[in-house]
DNA sequence: CCAATATACATCGGCACCGAGGTATGCTTC
DNA sequence: GAAGCATACCTCGGTGCCGATGTATATTGG
């Protein structure tokens, strides 16, 4: 999630690993914020792939700067990330909301329309949370307030989705 | 958040691990599924810890079964981890089903309308995913039709449960 | 009768992540 | 001119998670 985070940024312009880590706290800093002792690693293990390449500059406001640039390797990875992501970048909403972050960068909307149909099959699969035996129960069949909420907020944030799904592959379909 | 799964599903009833997987399973198995070299180190873990006992006792169905019961420790262990949150198990969407999931075991409506609040709290402070600069960009802002479904999915999102939460917490003074 | 499947538990190496700590520069404020 | 803060980078130990692999039993289907 984060080296997609990081591949996606460097797609639009070379960053130093500062502003780099000031945008991925956007991102999803409110969710999970990104440690130095989890950015730097990162940065360095891709460096290590060679997707990204390190350059010194003189620092404009400080200490100097490693700014950081996307490869060729890294592009290619970029794309590959996002033309077929594994099924957790599917399922878990985090991950999923950084690919969509960055899924313009896949040019094609046939490819772009092909990992939406992705999310909506998931989306679209029944899914029960909680199981007397193994009969799945409705939110209704609890008196807790809480699993009642849960299930009714699941239910209502996968609408909307489902709802922009179908719309945005329909456009993309259409072009 | 698998800890507090467990500690949570055998407040209702002991459990053998198999059984404990597949209810994890339905919980949160859709989004990220749950690994055996996950759920089995966890188990000793928290018998280490002392919050469960184990008690061997013949398979219904085939190999013997290690029973987990959960201990006064984990019992209170439990109603500490739903009352005193860390900040991403409020922030953290799965994290904060996983807690919801169990936040009836919270026995005082107070301490549960308190943890609402948290949430409430977490989710109407202003969220920006993406800056130019220093500004943060509104949904209309950028052609990117992935971007503006982003923030339109979170958006949508969290009405719904800003709706829930508001309508839960006043009930919860109420009584 | 054999194979496949479901049940049931466990270990191990590798890896990403986190928090804590460390180093250094330049600007602003008192 | 000292203190404090923002900028900027990095390491290290600990921990939890994952995939692969191993072991064993009972049922089901061909």
């Amino acid at each position: 999630m984060l080296e997609l985070a990081i591949l996606g940024f460097l797609r639009d312009q070379p960053l130093h690993g500062y502003d780099l880590r000031k945008r991925v706290a956007a991102l999803m800093g409110h969710v999970r914020p990104v440690a130095d002792g989890t950015l730097y690693p990162a940065i360095k293990r891709m460096a290590a792939a060679g997707w990204v390449t390190r350059k010194d500059e003189p620092g404009a406001a400080a200490a100097p700067r490693r700014v950081l640039y996307l490869t060729e390797e890294g592009h290619a990875e970029l794309e590959r990330r996002l033309g077929e992501p594994a099924e957790p970048d599917i399922s878990d909403e985090n991950r999923w909301f950084t690919l969509l972050a960055f899924l313009r960068h896949l040019g094609d909307p046939r490819a772009q329309a092909a990992v939406l149909r992705r999310r909506l099959t998931f989306l679209e699969e029944p899914t029960s949370f909680f199981y007397e035996g193994d009969r799945p129960m409705a939110a209704e069949e609890f008196a807790d307030p809480f699993r009642q909420g849960l299930l009714a907020i699941a239910h209502a944030t996968s609408q909307a989705e489902l709802a922009w799904l179908r719309a945005t592959i329909a456009d993309l379909d259409g072009r």
